[in-house]
DNA sequence: GTCTATAAATAGATAGAC
DNA sequence: GTCTATCTATTTATAGAC
């Protein structure tokens, strides 16, 4: 037993001393395992037709297992969302960690907006819920979904800051708006309409849309 | 009776001789207008919530009339929908009309970018159709719709290509890539995020991403 | 824990009286 | 043309067998 009281997610010992353990645990990542497969099916619904337009028949389908299976690991159709927005703010926030060696904050800024459109056009970015919509009440009172996005807005919200005093980012804006924009982007339907062309590469159309944010549309 | 088989919207006498068509005339008045009754709830609500949480019921409550007589007017929820996006695309139209004065085209473009955000924040903003909707089938064989948009973007397009021309707008983006930036500013949930913080007015909220549009997050 | 079957609620759309 | 009442399909969610 610990000498202390950690946080399970904090305690660092891989090794497990007793027998009956294994199979539990063996049994948890099998757990672990369809709960992720479901998540996945549940980002890419997601993506694709938004939360209200996304079904859990649908998703149960996807999955290949029956809709009772799936109220077993989710207690209902927002909570399914929310896994699915906290994995990806997860990814994000793994992604944002690599960025620590990065040294101009301005970069690393847009580093993150051109992995999150690298995440729409993949199909995998969970569309922001609409302001009025029964997911938001379920999302924020989600504790892992607010805490997320919490250190997510507070890390990306220092970079601003920091590249605001290397005048690297136009001083006029509040933080929040150039963090918004930033928000706003990584859903940004214009992707999407250059996709549907199907005229342009994913790389022109990144390259595009981070022009149009970072370099505004008029001539400099 | 006219010499000639004018559609209606195009006979322009004022006048009538006849007494019963006196009544038919005021009955259409009053058609027309319950009409726009409706439009305009339409939109209201589909600026709030988007097509999908938007049901029928709350329309005709809205309203105050029944939902079957709802259903007289407009044979389903999408074409409900529709009627609310021509009206908004109509009144695009008209704006985008008054602008033949400006001479410079970049000025013109950022007159309707401005127009637009201020149709949003006023709550008068239909959503776009996300993708996969089935609203989009309709849209897409709604000639009154397609026409609109096909006037609008040919419109702006010209615009756009005038500006690259004139150098006042990056000539390194395809004009396609500005008019969609353009249309995707006109929804963009950054207005409602910055409304919903109520720290700041309209006009500043305007300002900000007036700027973020045009000028870009990056110092010039 | 997964399944089949079903409940309960709500949606879009219509019938038929007035 | 507007209403009340209803139909039909779909959706979220659950009961209960195995």
């Amino acid at each position: 037993m610990p000498p202390l009281n950690l946080p399970d997610n904090l305690c660092m010992s891989a090794t497990v001393k007793d027998a009956p353990v294994k199979k539990t645990s063996f049994r948890q990542h099998m757990q672990q395992a369809r709960e992720e497969a479901i998540v996945r099916v549940v980002n890419r619904l997601l993506a694709e037709k938004g939360f209200d337009a996304m079904t859990v028949d649908e998703v149960a389908a996807e999955v290949g297992i029956a809709k009772a299976s799936l109220y077993r690991h989710f207690p209902s159709k927002e909570d399914l969302a929310a896994a699915a927005m906290v994995k990806a703010m997860q990814q994000a926030m793994d992604f944002i960690d690599t960025l620590h060696t990065v040294v101009c904050p301005l970069a690393r800024l847009q580093a993150v907006a051109r992995w999150t459109m690298k995440v729409q056009l993949a199909g995998e970015m969970p569309s922001l819920p609409s302001e009025n919509s029964s997911l938001r009440a379920t999302l924020t009172s989600h504790t892992a979904y607010v805490d997320l996005l919490l250190r997510i807005s507070e890390t990306l919200g220092g970079w601003i800051e920091a590249a605001q005093d290397e005048q690297k980012l136009a001083k006029q804006l509040p933080p929040i708006v150039v963090l918004y924009t930033l928000y706003a982007r990584a859903c940004d339907p214009v992707l999407g309409f250059l996709k549907a062309t199907g005229q342009f590469t994913d790389q022109q159309i990144i390259d595009w849309v981070m022009q149009t944010c970072f370099e505004g549309l008029r001539t400099r």
